[in-house]
DNA sequence: GATAACTAGTTACAGTTGAAACTAACATGC
DNA sequence: GCATGTTAGTTTCAACTGTAACTAGTTATC
């Protein structure tokens, strides 16, 4: 059967999960970058400051829910926020285990200098995208 | 300004970098225990063996080239496949910094047997991703 | 109302990763 | 032919990530 072994052959340039993989690295990287750079943010950092902003008063789980994160990472964003001032947390009545989280004013002021950024991030990824992402996928 | 407010809200959900990364963090991890699972092999692994079964004696830098992986992953991704056999590697004549890397016969094998696999799984994403991926990149 | 089972969140540990330092080999200029 | 700089590849170290174990609080069962 020398034909399926010819339709066997990756072309690792071509290959869809590796052009996605290479896709993502840069952009998150980038943009970690910017975030890094300019609010000293990690990229669960500012997922967590997001869903937040969006949704105060969640607990860490419904934060995990949300942003695809585990409980680990939720945990150690928090950890790291409330460090530096940007979350409140209270533990909810009724339920001790239960923290309620929200953006502090200092977070909110944070977020409303991050977002537009990302916001633009997302736009140039969109330029950018198009024409790589037309090739990548080009059966759909 | 409350036009420019309501603007600057970022929905996660809907973040198109959000999106891309949890996407491609699943599909990874999906592959990557299969690859591990079958053939006790990594994602960093499975790509120098593909570049190689295309390219075979590439130097291990050509290699980290082609697969948009830094030369410590390349270096750490060669030495576990010359320990288990899957890689041949001489040094150049001529400049005996440079490595010349090919596939052996077992690595050959492998390759054989992961390549269909491999594949397949590129055959799923582009089924499973059509609909997710329309959502995602709605104006393109 | 005590015990068992479960949930929220944190901590500990081990594996992975990348940047920077390092070694060895080659190239250049004199 | 030897000092200077450059390149290939490896090793080291510190940060990050995920799994599993743990603590504390709650619910269910009897």
């Amino acid at each position: 059967m020398s034909k399926s072994a010819a339709e066997t052959r990756v072309r690792l340039e071509r290959f869809l999960p590796y052009r996605l993989s290479v896709l993502t690295n840069r952009v998150s990287s980038a943009i970690a970058a910017s975030y890094s750079r300019r609010f000293g943010l990690s990229i669960p950092e500012w997922r967590v400051m997001a869903v937040l902003a969006d949704s105060p008063g969640l607990a860490a789980s419904e934060v995990a829910g949300r942003t695809a994160m585990d409980k680990v990472a939720v945990s150690r964003a928090v950890a790291t926020l409330l460090r530096a001032g940007r979350l409140t947390r209270r533990m909810a009545t009724g339920d001790r285990r239960r923290s309620v989280l929200a953006l502090s004013a200092a977070g909110a002021a944070v977020y409303a200098e991050v977002a537009p950024i990302a916001l633009q991030h997302e736009r140039e990824l969109l330029r950018a995208l198009a024409p790589a992402d037309r090739a990548a996928l080009q059966r759909i």
